[in-house]
DNA sequence: CCAGGATCAGCAGCCAGCCCGACACACCAC
DNA sequence: GTGGTGTGTCGGGCTGGCTGCTGATCCTGG
């Protein structure tokens, strides 16, 4: 029975974070043991660590964007806000994540265009995109370590957008789930647990759906015994056996 | 009456494409002049310039992922192929956008997943991702470059949820227009004009919806005198006013 | 150049998934 | 207590997916 679990483990894997993965693949050759980008970032001129409570507000639209910053601990939603007061997210940051990267876009003066929020307690580095272009202008494999932060980074949203492109709000649901098991799973004695305690709303402005349909659904996958839910975590049994349930 | 356009030229603008714009903001102090990413990568080592007929593939889901692209003229269709046979866009690849980022991620060896086909006629320049890893670590402006065209092709990406977030269609069918004269649009004397030749069925798998109800909405646009449709090409005569007419 | 096949567009009718609005209850903090 | 937030439930109604078919258009090879 335990045997049949081939691929588990693509899901649950904080621990399998790119971006930063000390790896070293032979390059950087010039000092010794390559450097984590926590570590660049950290040692930047006007750099610092920043803790912020669930729920407040890093950036606003419109903000000017002038920092970079690299999540360390906890998880921060990016969305974009309309006139009629509808948000949508756009993306669910893990740790190690990078973000407010378009300020190293262009040298001219730009603005943030979404609402990044602490989506639980948030412990992150941040320091101005000049030091950071700096940086990598001295030290090349800055640079690298950017770049793969933001190919992972890319992955992540593309995979987002398969889940979105899915037709019935079941499949796009599971779909989701399994992201989150990905991105936020901790391995329990029963499963995986996703790490985060999310309401029917938050899931519903991820994938565009609405409140009810969401806790629907989920009483459907949990009638089912294929997921638990306990004081807003969501536990899933069998990924494997989650993910045949696409309709 | 023409005065009326206000924000009219954020749509049509292959020219606004980041990630290439030669704009020097004081990096890359060594040399004179700051060459373009196109002009680096053709400069690198086992690096050559491809040509591929519509339609045709450029890799498959399980090749091995070794090449770094950048797309130089038409565009390029990333998909996630499952086994029922069915096909979801992940991405529509304007000029100027790198793919094949994934070969930079890990030293390892990795294997494509999507697949990637040419949505025109496509000519692009490939090297080999071990080349451009060297070429970072010896000119740090190349590394930069790199960055800038990923971030343009993350904000690309999450313009592209954004649009898969709405609910019904018709929004959904917009909102994707839109993206499209901003990233093939080319002013015509009616309006923008989209320079794909877009089949009812590709938009359908670009935004999760199926070939019939692209026509019928397609439709009903047309009737509104929103859009023209001849020979596959759309044009959108206003789309200010097109952006209006969200649900 | 034309013939034949493949792809694409348009129409109609049927049915279900899901949005909407409304309401009741559980839980938590103050 | 009380108010705020989150969860669970019920119908009514409509959007939009599915099937099946016809005609138009494009492409290719003889």
């Amino acid at each position: 029975m335990v045997g049949a679990t081939r691929g588990f483990s693509r899901y649950a894997s904080p621990p399998a974070s790119p971006g930063v993965s000390p790896a070293g693949t032979g390059l950087g050759g010039a000092a010794g043991a390559t450097p984590t980008l926590l570590e660049v970032i950290r040692s930047l001129a006007g750099s610092s660590v920043e803790t912020i409570e669930r729920s407040k507000t890093i950036f606003f639209p419109g903000d000017p964007a002038e920092r970079v910053y690299l999540l360390r601990r906890g998880a921060v939603r990016l969305s974009r806000v309309y006139e009629s007061g509808e948000e949508i997210t756009v993306a669910l940051l893990r740790e190690n994540s990078l973000f407010g990267v378009l300020s190293l876009l262009t040298g001219q003066r730009s603005d943030r265009f979404y609402h990044a929020i602490a989506f639980t307690r948030v412990e992150m580095i941040t320091a101005p995109a000049t030091s950071v272009r700096r940086a990598i202008e001295q030290d090349a494999s800055v640079g690298l370590l950017l770049l793969q932060g933001l190919s992972s980074r890319i992955l992540q949203t593309e995979t987002m957008i398969e889940t979105l492109t899915h037709r019935d709000m079941s499949s796009r649901l599971v779909s989701f789930l399994l992201v989150l098991c990905r991105d936020f799973g901790v391995p329990s004695n029963e499963g995986i647990t996703i790490d985060l305690r999310l309401s029917h709303q938050a899931i519903a402005e991820a994938i565009g759906s609405t409140r009810v349909t969401i806790t629907r659904l989920l009483g459907d996958l949990r009638n089912e015994g294929l997921v638990q839910i306990d004081r807003k975590k969501i536990t899933v049994f069998d990924p494997v056996a989650l993910a045949k349930r696409f309709s």
